[in-house]
DNA sequence: TGTACATCAGTGAACGCGCGTTCACTGATGTAC
DNA sequence: TGTACATCAGTGAACGCGCGTTCACTGATGTAC
């Protein structure tokens, strides 16, 4: 993920660019953080990264292609957002209040990673999520699971800790989901988005209790 | 709204096209449609039109502003789905069990209406809504009031009748909008949108109760 | 250790595309006398 | 009622733009002898 334009060549850089494929997806997702999913174009990238258009043609198949390495990379980062709120968590493992503590990580990192990246957050969703059979552990995070895994799992502490009836468990990731989601999506772009922190980790802490009082 | 393209001259279009700026407006809407907010272009609005591409210019000051035309069209529709939903509602109102009824139908058209209409809803709100001091009658349902302010007076019933306590009043629209506006988007454009429409309304139901019990 | 060679990453030039927007125009219309 | 005229909706032609993508190429590199 380092480019190292200014380096000495080393083992990684001696080919003529050194790792085009890698400033090529660094450029991409400068410009999805800065503009979404719609501001990655490959000349832009092909720009930045100080090579002709067509140089991008050796590493990605298409424009679309980068959009894909972009949006897994967006969605790792969101996976250790939410993996960071977890880790912050106190408190003994397997406890009722731990359980939910989880919950509340995942969707308390969801909101802040929407908002500390907005263009990753958006380009992470900007094409249907389809994992094929096994998921795709580009867009995981430390782990190794990826963010819908690691709300997946947070669920399933609840219902081990009693604290969610196991006939509420199925599809309960998306009730969730669509909850944080919306305010994420209010926040970012919508009525929502000139709100002052404080008022924001409030309105977030009220739809993470909606959730976890309405499952 | 109607064109009248076949139609034989009236009052309303004698003057040459007739009323282009209508037949843009429909064009418009009818590429939001099926497209989505982008698929709104001038270019192809005119061409639909049956007329040169500048034409537009004497309607619409900018592409901006049809779009602008189309979303408040999109967000009008939104309002007469969710007031659909209401009027459909039986038993008395003033009662608990109305103004319940009353949250869920406005959940309920919202759902409906991005399913049956993507393309208009993605349209709705691919830009920030900033209604000025006083709301757009253009965005508004039969009723006169918008998509939002029928949310606000759904909440406001619950108020007075009693199932919603006061002091969770206050920015309840954005709790209850967040979740529906998430689902909404996992269904049109998310892993969710192969469901079937029973699987849909289930799901719809358990989010607006969600947000019922939530609250 | 030195030389010939095959590889393939990046070049240079071009393609066709469609967009939003501006300009000076023209000619059917409704209106004033 | 008839004629001259001003209006302004739509025309015709063009602008500059930037995009994704394809083609035949070249020349620095790593490798085989």
């Amino acid at each position: 993920m380092t480019k190292g334009k200014s380096r000495s060549p080393s083992s990684r850089d001696t080919y003529r660019h050194g790792d085009l494929r890698c400033a090529l997806l660094e450029a991409g997702i400068a410009l999805a953080r800065a503009g979404g999913p719609d501001a990655i174009v490959l000349r832009e990238a092909t720009r930045r990264a100080g090579v002709v258009p067509n140089a991008a043609y050796r590493h990605f198949a298409s424009r679309q292609d980068l959009l894909l390495a972009v949006r897994a990379y967006a969605l790792s980062q969101l996976a250790i957002a939410m993996e960071t709120e977890i880790a912050a968590l106190k408190g003994a493992p397997d406890t009722p209040e731990f359980a939910r503590g989880c919950l509340r990580a995942v969707g308390i990192g969801y909101l802040r990673f929407a908002h500390a990246e907005p263009g990753l957050f958006h380009t992470a969703f900007s094409l249907p999520l389809d994992d094929g059979p096994q998921p795709d552990p580009a867009r995981a995070g430390h782990s190794g699971l990826n963010p819908f895994q690691l709300l997946g799992v947070a669920l399933d502490r609840m219902v081990d800790a009693g604290v969610l009836p196991a006939d509420r468990r199925s599809e309960a990731e998306y009730l969730a989901w669509s909850a944080v989601h919306g305010l994420a999506v209010l926040f970012t772009r919508g009525p929502l988005r000139r709100l002052t922190d404080a008022q924001r980790s409030a309105l977030g802490m009220r739809v993470v209790n909606m959730v976890e009082k309405g499952l």
